[in-house]
DNA sequence: ACTCATGTAGTAATCGTTTACATTTATTTG
DNA sequence: CAAATAAATGTAAACGATTACTACATGAGT
């Protein structure tokens, strides 16, 4: 039933061909050396005959590069980031590259066991998309070469970044609710421990507060940044009648404001008519499946060429600066 | 600026103990040997001073045994495939396992660049989510336990398969259908190259046939598994006056079927209330976003857990059987 | 015929582990 | 206390590749 598990090396390729190990290797690695067309020759033809393939790991514990990535994800649930890790796996895939993907859920406990893990890997990089401080993530980005997507940790400066300006993002959302509507705002917005989401919250209240309507701590209200909790914190804020008849709700990202629109059509109001939802990142299947939500545009293919970019800088030790990428606002009116 | 590329080795650690490195090693490894109290304290000393991790690619290539799996995913933008290979990643992550993560894009070609890199890298195992036929596949999974996952090739009955019985669900979906609505029926359908989209198109086919209102040629028509390709056929199919008034239209899977929903909605038909729509997979987010979606459940945990043990046995060498799963009708009435 | 350059091929060290085996040290026993 | 046994430690050989170095032809130039 199984046929012989691949044992074939290169040692097994050099006795069938008759030539040396060295030969062989002359013959794989096109550079170094040269081979005689007879040499060459047979030596493919053993390759050939045995059905040989390159051990990896072989080469990878001899020449110490290692073209392996690894990407550590804060949520499973969020499509945004999964666009974002899958424009990274093309990019690297046609530089013949491979990525470990990982998910931290959050959680800085689980991303250091995934961290332990990518140091043993002698990984070439790490893309830290969303990531949450914890102690390994300090000492790995002394060895590894690590770039921060979308989120930062505050004092890790020499760590780059990609991302946008998310205050100055929220900000003009903010200036777009308050032209667009003139009723009551709630707020919804994500964690305060996640710079980025605390950047969005200042940038609202700010904009609010300079548009002389600030949004009262009633209608203010911390969620985590997935579905569910933007549904109970909707719920919270709804109450049962549908609450004081909010003319829009401000969310810390499209996950939240998804769980805010579920909940919104179960009390039966419509969306955008009775109450406009914004939220923030734009997943790309909003167009096909959300046209009822104002958000920003963030842009997840230049997040993943911006990364790829700098982790080329770092791996050639140059100074790798912090990439701050143009975002858009999509309101439908 | 770069703090010395991580370099310490066993060796380093048992200079710094004064030990030999067996001895280290025998204090990584509990599990062989016994080490003197003395001796472990000297070398967990010299571990944490030099903070010390050890090598991965050094243990890989000595012990042969590799706790790394590769996923091959046919379509990046499907989120239903997204979450299968996420539930999966969570699970290979609890038993110490990493994942690869590769994007064969629905292309021979790409998938068996794929797979050459995934045979080189020498993983354990390896899952294809949505396999198209190509000649590395056959050869590779003589050398690595693989597993199919949603969807098979036809004449590779020798590799376990992971699903559903597509056709009795698309039967039993078009039962549905035929109950809930009088009027006319479109069906846009996947490619007939995938089993998997056969084995529906015959469901249906079968059903509305066995009803007595098989759909005419004229009705029916093949996507891709995409957006756009719904978006374009559910063009087609309703030109610009929105159709002949189908009272139902049929999708060979959810990502078909938000593309015909959002021509639909800007063709001013409203869903469901002037046309329902059927899909096929249940994304996770279908109940945040697509409330108006009739579709057919796949259990995508199931899948992984399903996988998970499929790759087990055939790990052990085991005779490893398919698995058919029990799916869910989701009707929105 | 002798030297020298050139092109090919082989030998062996190396990368970082684990582990079978040999050797040393500690403990028990008569 | 010596011998027998048990436990701890060290030595060295893999694992599969790459590559510096060496050795051997071959052919050209004098």
């Amino acid at each position: 039933m199984s046929p012989s598990r691949s044992k074939t090396s290169i040692r097994d390729v050099a006795r069938e061909a008759g030539v040396s190990i060295a030969s062989v290797s002359r013959v794989l690695n096109e550079g170094t050396g040269g081979v005689s067309a007879a040499t060459r020759t047979k030596v493919e033809k053993a390759i050939a005959d045995l059905d040989y393939s390159p051990n990896w790991i072989g080469q990878a514990l001899r020449g110490q590069a290692n073209n392996t990535f690894a990407m550590v994800i804060s949520s499973i649930q969020n499509n945004f980031y999964s666009a974002v890790a899958w424009e990274l796996e093309r990019r690297l895939n046609d530089v013949g590259a491979a990525m470990l993907l990982f998910n931290s859920n959050e959680d800085a406990a689980l991303q250091d066991r995934c961290l332990e893990e990518i140091r043993s890997r002698q990984v070439a990089g790490v893309f830290m998309l969303c990531a949450v401080d914890s102690p390994h993530l300090r000492s790995l980005s002394a060895h590894t070469p690590t770039v921060f997507i979308n989120r930062r940790i505050q004092d890790m400066p020499q760590i780059p970044f990609v991302g946008i300006d998310d205050r100055s993002a929220a900000r003009e959302l903010a200036r777009g609710v308050l032209r667009d509507h003139d009723g009551r705002i709630a707020l919804v917005h994500g964690p305060r421990r996640s710079i980025t989401s605390l950047s969005r919250l200042e940038g609202f209240r700010e904009e609010f507060a300079a548009g002389g309507r600030p949004v009262p701590a009633t209608d203010e209200i911390e969620a985590e940044l997935s579905m569910e909790s933007g549904y109970a914190c909707a719920e919270r804020l709804l109450g049962r009648a549908g609450g004081p008849g909010y003319a829009a709700i401000v969310c810390g990202n499209d996950q939240i404001a998804y769980g805010v629109y579920r909940r919104c059509r179960e009390l039966g109001l419509r969306v955008p008519e009775d109450v406009a939802v914004y939220g923030f990142d734009d997943n790309p299947l909003n167009q096909w499946l959300a046209p009822w939500l104002n958000t920003v545009r963030v842009p997840h293919i230049r997040y993943a060429e911006a990364a790829i970019d700098t982790m080329r800088q770092l791996q050639q030790d140059a100074p790798a600066q912090d990439t701050i990428l143009p975002y858009d606002l999509v309101l439908r009116r």
